[in-house]
DNA sequence: AAGGTTGGTCAGAGTGTCTGACCAGAATGA
DNA sequence: TCATTCTGGTCAGACACTCTGACCAACCTT
């Protein structure tokens, strides 16, 4: 007997879905010659435009500096990103994205968007897009740290 | 300046609700004296009414069936299950709830359903219901390994 | 009854995450 | 200015989670 997915707990509405995307999109890209783990990609996706910093992206993923820390120095040994100096704090260093990291995003935001299309076909635009925009409402008030890129 | 939300992509408009709802009801639990962990309540979670199996729980929560196992064992210790004979099969054992577990589940369920009143609050009774219907659907389409509870 | 399949455990390795201690640079204010 | 406190980051060690491989016992099929 499967599983009655009207009652079932919004939690589990949401950690399914999220699940399968994720998995989707790392075994297609580990596919195509650009692995990485969940783990990593949690941190890497929080990268600002221009780099970011390690406390801000402990902040955004709520990890304590320490496992970003260990999580950036393998998508540095990767090759995904490098740690610049910060001109504006000699403390500090900006985790910023490679070329290679770059095409990593384009590749992942392509199948993730190929996802979409799918959940699309399944539920309809319109209600793909209304879903959207409530979880874009509720991750606004869910996100406790927000990132300053 | 805070992310943009509405062109976030929509693994991360999953997981940011997700996390939220899970770490809200772990810490509340954890205060009112039934500690759980995340991954311990993905397990118990998806235990049937009538007891549940250990492969059965490996391939609903796509978890291997040792990595069950070892979480289960910690189930047993915390008083949450207890493993019972399975008059079906000797070969196998029914994860069962103990009353104790039961408690949880009515505790958990409790502080999930105050979470979600929030968010009633937050979207409006009707969008949340809409985003609840459509991840139902979505849910059933990739959720890989629905259980036999 | 033999052979394959299935439910479960044991053992060991690798990964991810945390707490605590620490250092160097930045910010504050007397 | 310079002492104090705060902040960004690293190092070290422990614990939690998850996996692969090997194995056993009970089931199922023929």
């Amino acid at each position: 007997m499967p599983p009655d997915y009207d009652v079932m707990n919004t939690g589990l509405l949401l950690y399914l879905p999220y699940r399968y995307l994720e998995e989707r999109v790392l075994e297609a890209l580990r596919e195509q010659g650009y692995p990485i783990t969940a783990s990593q990609a949690r941190v890497f996706q929080r990268i600002g435009p221009h780099g970011s910093r390690l406390v801000d992206l402990a902040a955004a993923t709520s990890l304590t500096k320490q496992s970003v820390g260990f999580l950036v120095d393998q998508l540095e040994t990767a090759g995904y990103v490098t740690r610049e100096p910060d001109a504006r704090d000699a403390r500090a260093r900006l985790v910023t994205i490679t070329p290679t990291g770059r095409t990593l995003v384009e590749e992942g935001a392509r199948i993730g968007a190929e996802v979409e299309r799918e959940w699309a076909d399944l539920l309809g635009a319109d209600d793909l897009a209304q879903m959207r925009r409530t979880l874009a409402r509720l991750s606004e008030h869910t996100d406790r740290h927000p990132d300053r890129a």
